[in-house]
DNA sequence: TTTAAAATTTAGACAAATCTAAAAATATGT
DNA sequence: ACATATTTTTAGATTTGTCTAAATTTTAAA
């Protein structure tokens, strides 16, 4: 299992929504950075090993011995970004990219007893689930801001968007995950929201409200 | 700077005494399971980029630059096995491998935190000293128990040889670094030395004398 | 339903890191 | 000192992951 494929793996997992639909080559070289004559050697190569089911031109899914690796990448990837936060003193939006290094390392006693340092968490820096050793992912019944009603009472569990730029707005804002919000108004013309916040008011456009995950009180 | 060359770049510090003296291409591919062909053309790449001082036939040494990435990779080697022993309980004889890989990991932030987040070690769990952010290393004035003259009580503060044979052998019987030991008796025959260590006299052999460090009190 | 556009694959090439086998330079022993 | 052994380098090939350009297949539109 080499570093490419490896990353290979994950790309197609997440572009197909968790290992469950099929990808199309553009796709990934879009996500990869290559071109798609890259992807297609690769996925041929992928497809040999069987971490890929593929037949030319349909496009590629993962098999149960791809996803199993995937979900392993993602294990690590996010238990480590816990680590430099929660240790390390870093902020949300500078754990990704030193993550995707280290999501590499190969050793079950790193990431186990990592994990055990850590307290077994259930959620990374952004909210995201950690799967457990066995590779259960347990998931949240979380919404968008964007599709909270008025009124609601809510707390900030998650970010669709992980880009350094989208953090540092939260930040700005003092928008934690943890903290609690309530939906004031949504304004029928933009779809922007009004929300109490650190016993502030604070509006926010629809942008950014699809971005924010909730999960109601 | 791919891996290979950092590789090559901490291999030719090591047998060079610390980046001290010339090495040769032999040594070089033996010590990383390598033909001699294979690194002749390593070495000219790494000449090209300027770590290295090479004329043809005569071995090579590391330049300023070279010697830098070295020591900075020693360095955070060294943090990671720290980091392995004390936080996430590997046993001493288990690091090695593990830190070979997370060495490469390249992040200032990174190393830089977790240096702190250990409380700045100075040597890592086989008495190895741990060079600092600048690159400086403080060495510490021990010798080889087979060096040590009878009756004198030192403290275990290293190992010579760190293979997991000889780590394991030091495991069985009882003697850790920070240890304090008497030499009683050198047999003059096979140089066998005879120590107390935790209330018990105990013979060993030129052979583990000649790979432990104690510093003499 | 035929044709144009888009997506995908193939063919052929390249850089990195390695190898084997052969050639060249250096070191060694008497 | 010179023949031989050892060490090192060169030449040519291989594998991995990538690329460009051309060919092929699929999709979408008129």
């Amino acid at each position: 299992m080499t570093l490419a494929e490896e990353n290979y793996i994950k790309a197609i997992y997440h572009l197909g929504f968790n290992g469950t639909e099929t990808v199309n080559t553009n796709a990934i070289a879009e996500a990869m950075n290559t071109k798609a004559s890259s992807v297609t050697d690769m996925i041929k190569k992928l497809s040999e090993k069987n971490f890929v089911d593929y037949k030319k031109y349909q496009g590629v899914t993962l098999t149960d011995d791809g996803r199993f690796i995937a979900v392993n990448m993602i294990r690590k990837h996010r238990l480590w970004e816990v680590f430099l936060v929660e240790k390390l003193n870093f902020n949300w939006d500078e754990v990704h990219e030193v993550a995707e290094h280290l999501e590499h390392i190969k050793s079950k006693k790193l990431i186990n007893q990592l994990d055990k340092f850590l307290g077994y968490p259930t959620h990374d820096p952004h909210g995201e689930p950690i799967p457990d050793a066995s590779g259960q992912i347990k998931k949240m019944d979380k919404i968008l801001l964007s599709e909270a009603l008025e009124n609601s009472s809510c707390i900030c569990v998650g970010v669709q968007d992980s880009s350094v730029e989208f953090l540092q707005y939260l930040d700005k804002n003092n928008i934690a995950l943890g903290a609690t919000l309530k939906v004031l108004q949504i304004e029928p013309f933009d779809n922007s929201v009004t929300i109490k916040i650190n016993e502030k008011e604070l509006v926010v456009s629809n942008v950014i409200a699809k971005n924010l995950y909730v999960k109601v009180q």
